[in-house]
DNA sequence: ACCTTTTCGTACCTCTAATTACATTAAGCA
DNA sequence: TGCTTAATGTAATTAGAGGTACGAAAAGGT
């Protein structure tokens, strides 16, 4: 609906709002979101203030767009995996995989900015909360229907659908927080295989044979 | 060693050490560390900023002593649970119920303040952060040594000690961070109650029967 | 009474954050 | 060559944080 007209008129833009979600991402992603300014993104991408707030309108408009940019990039992976037609201890050892990548190696920071935001939402802007939920909403949703469907198939544990997602949840925020804490990232795959392989009928809770 | 030698010379002390900790500890704990100031807490005590300063010597010293009355209010209770002698499952409801009390009959917020810190332990001092991780350690300490009493006694699921350890440790972290994000009490319980039940052998991963 | 000791609290300092007023620049169009 | 449009960035504003300088107050000792 809101197709850019790229106007002919008037002085071309110079910012590229690209390099600043592209930055604004990162060091939201490696030091918090509450612990980078706006005066931060604008020294790392050369841009103005006043550029930023015309690009985004606000501080919680800024992390909107950010949080949009980091669900495209890490939580709709992450769903994908979870829709992907596979056995579920496949689709267990997918996600472990998946969280527990050498982030470093990616060039990406440890843990995740959505886990992050959710435990600061308190002191987000109403944007960013409004996002926040819907990812969470988004992420449940698709925890819940791959549970359906592996109790379909009868590989998964007896347990309240409702609930099962939720302690999904509750591990992936886990198998986050423990990265940034600095815990190995082979314990952290331990740790994930044995909450999530509990999950899975027939499997014994022993170490990812990874 | 510090012990106060009770000067008689002087103008008599009026700040109320216990009264600031309480005061702080609750706003810690409702609002989260980092979102609430020295002033907050000045206004609510109606004590001076000095006086705090006097006192604490800084933000990351009140913050450090506050984490300390929290350490003794709700992390001891829950270490005590695990020192107890009771059967495996019997310290597992044991720790479900303390973790899920009603926290509004209690006139205590929700989720865990210790908890919150180590989310934000990037931005909070070097005083905080060391006592963060002193009792951190202490409650793995407490994990791994009920984990290794309880695998001596052939409850215990075959699990590396210190995974498990950490994999409780994730439990009570995602448990108070649902409380905080509203999940309902009863939901609660059963997330804690399927992972925790897990780690039991013999047990059926079932929702509590509370 | 006066000195010493200890604590008190007002008023200030310094920084940094978010946000904006406004003059300027760079383009197309007449 | 101007006029219009749409972007630019410097420099300010406002608010609130952590922290402190310093003179006054309240006690005991002499």
């Amino acid at each position: 609906m809101n197709e850019k007209p790229t106007p002919t008129r008037g002085r071309p833009k110079t910012l590229d709002r690209d390099q600043v979600l592209q930055a604004a991402l990162m060091e939201y992603w490696s030091k918090g979101p509450r612990d980078v300014s706006i005066s931060d993104i604008c020294g790392l991408t050369g841009t103005s203030k006043p550029g930023v707030y015309r690009e985004f309108g606000s501080d919680d408009g800024l992390k909107a767009s950010v949080l949009e940019t980091y669900h495209r990039l890490a939580i709709l992976p992450l769903i994908d995996i979870l829709e992907k037609d596979q056995s579920t201890i496949d689709a267990i050892d997918a996600l472990i995989s998946f969280m527990t990548q050498d982030r470093t190696n990616l060039g990406v920071p440890q843990g995740c900015l959505f886990v992050m935001m959710r435990a600061e939402a308190q002191q987000l802007g109403p944007s960013t909360c409004a996002k926040l939920h819907e990812v969470r909403r988004q992420l449940l949703d698709a925890y819940e229907a791959w549970i359906t469907c592996s109790k379909s198939r009868g590989d998964f544990a007896d347990i309240p659908t409702d609930v099962a997602a939720l302690f999904m949840d509750a591990q992936h925020g886990g198998a986050m927080r423990m990265q940034r804490e600095g815990v190995p990232n082979d314990t952290v795959v331990s740790v994930l295989g044995t909450a999530l392989r509990m999950l899975v009928l027939g499997e014994k809770p022993d170490v990812i044979t990874h």
